[in-house]
DNA sequence: GATGAATGAGATTTCATTCAT
DNA sequence: GATGAATGAAATCTCATTCAT
């Protein structure tokens, strides 16, 4: 009846973590205006105070967990194409990775939350910008600067074929996150994936017979 | 004294309008939860009071406008697409007339608001997937369908190269409200359309040689 | 039952005096830190909303609350010194004035919000230095030396002297607000003002036989 | 390592004198409501829970704060009043004790807190009230009767003159810890006291050739 | 129809107090 | 004894909505 039972349990190095955690499933379901610092404690197991005694507001709240989920995934992608290879191959692993690693995490609903929020946090929108946004198209950029320059891929203009190769991944994490809830026609992100980097490599494939733009260029190189 | 009394008079008819299109500016800005209701009343000309006149509440707002502004908008493009050509055709007009007018207008912002909200307003979701994705995406389907069977196009997984068609416009517009205003770093629209028509015709052009599929698919067909 | 009855009426023109006079009870009785803004409406007999239609936080009131009660009662002070007379008539008057009008008033509390907020609102303690405190030392300090060169009184350190004369008038309101409703030995304001003034006028007075310091100054001059 | 042992065991014992040192002087600053238990710690250098071993509650630190620091020097004055004197030696002393040490200590903060506080704190402001100052002015009630019947003074009315005697002396502590950190015109508290003292004196002495009240007045008496 | 003063429910935030460590 | 993480009640403030004017 009167359960004494410990009220709490004291877990400060974990508690940030969780409540990050809690929080991201919170914005990602109603969008930062509309979750309460309540459901984000609930969500915790632990009560508003709590919440407040790791992160002084809400808005901080939201600007450490964003800054606190994207790094580390933008390093694995970097660290992905420091392993070299032909660019066929790195915008295929890219692409593949995307679909079986980062769709289906927490992290793939962050577009959608900074899309939505942009106007809101603009130094968070400076933040997402510059160290995610033009950071992933430049790298795809290179790799196709270096497919060009090696010849496997015809002369594209590099720079929009950048955003070109970003959009179908962005639809899939968007679709999964605001549509699929309320759709009965599911979208297989692997498919969707596999047909954009069929499609790409279709797109990007140099007429037969042209020579390569260069001799050297027939070596893979090391993107960066 | 009285000169204001011909525009007065000129009014009351488009005040649902005049509250739409402020609304639209201010949801565009902050998202539908930031918004105040006396910002949409300022920025209209009116009152708190006078919004309410015309809308029960604050979602239902929100849902008259984006009801109201997707229809006129989807219906041009099916009358565009019944206007008929080759499948190419018909997928170049389509998405020069995204960069051209559908970009730079208002309504661009809707999609941007539909993602950010969907998880708010299920049954707007439903109404937006059921009402202007899933129509637009049949189109589109039904355009690469008919160019492959013209032998216009290499045979490819239709429903997916939908998403892939649309995938590039959709960015297009996110970025515009999103990032650009926080952004040094521009997006030509247009040139990203131009860009990813190219890539699109490339990737569905058939192998060299290859033959129609059917004699009777040289003749363009009226799509629908 | 249901009485319909009125919800409220609208007074915008007297709400901000109303809640004005409401806030100054309950600072009064309970300190500004206390006193919660439910308290302050309720009193006012208007909801916590209505409160803040007219200040923009608590702190506005309070600073709204001190700035509007001061100025009225210290232009009543120096019209009624600028009445002349003689410098001890003058003192009479002001000492009298303040036993009968202010003490009883609205007002006498003020200064022991002040006293006590000081070191919250160093603007609001800094104007109220200026606008009320010096300004009234001034005027008893010109009080002072207009008796003194007219030969009425001793020749005494005004600078010090006006603290003197206003030390009691101090003590009694603070004592009324602060004391006496927890004391059985109330506090005759006016017996002590009296008493006040009968003991400073007599240590005023100048040794028997000393001749005026200025022939002029037998005739009484305007104070300023 | 281990030199701070000996400061530990030395703390010890010293704790609730220096978290009441501690709370003094938060109290002094921001007023009982606006310091945080927290604001207490830290001054303190120990942290909140330990202020909650030595003091049950805030209210609860604020009355032992109180108390602990009063009756000590009460009991100072009426020790150096009970030395002896003549009345006027006696009120001197008393008048430039306060000037001298009391002014420049921390207690000189207490009555802007009671008075603050006494409308919070109605038991505390009856002890305030009965240990201190009924106490007060009853010894100088007690001199100056004693003065008048020794014919050192003229026949004033005792009780109001009391508080006539006290009221600069207040004033000197409140303006000390009030006005004077927001005010560029400081205010000299022992010149100001023997200004006071000054006009006292002068406005007890009885009229030229008046006899003493009674012969035996002569003699001066021991005050209780 | 239009207004905007007033409402009141609900959100964020603070902080005295408790209690596991 | 000491700590400080955790609590939860309560305070400030906001804003969608109502309704007297």
């Amino acid at each position: 009846m009167d359960e004494p039972a410990i009220r709490w349990r004291r877990r400060k190095a974990d508690r940030p973590a969780e409540i990050i955690d809690a929080a991201l499933d919170c914005f990602a379901e109603r969008g930062f205006a509309a979750t309460r610092m309540d459901d984000v404690a609930a969500r915790a197991g632990v009560t508003k105070g709590t919440v407040y005694l790791y992160f002084k507001t809400k808005e901080d709240l939201f600007k450490a967990l964003v800054r606190s989920q994207l790094l580390p995934n933008l390093e694995h992608v970097e660290a992905e194409a420091a392993r070299g290879g032909s660019a066929s191959a790195l915008l295929e692993r890219l692409v593949s990775d995307w679909a079986e690693h980062v769709v289906p995490s927490r992290v793939a609903v962050l577009p959608k939350l900074m899309i939505a929020e942009a106007g809101n946090f603009p130094d968070l929108a400076k933040f997402y910008l510059d160290e995610v946004v033009h950071r992933a198209l430049g790298l795809i950029r290179r790799i196709l600067l270096a497919g060009i320059e090696a010849g496997e891929f015809r002369p594209v203009d590099a720079d929009h074929t950048a955003y070109l190769v970003v959009a179908p991944l962005l639809l899939s994490v968007l679709w999964k996150h605001s549509f699929e809830p309320h759709d009965d026609r599911p979208l297989d992100a692997s498919a969707l994936c596999r047909a954009h980097l069929d499609s790409l490599l279709a797109s990007l494939r140099p007429p037969a017979g042209d020579p390569p733009r260069r001799a050297s260029a027939r070596k893979s190189k090391k993107v960066r």
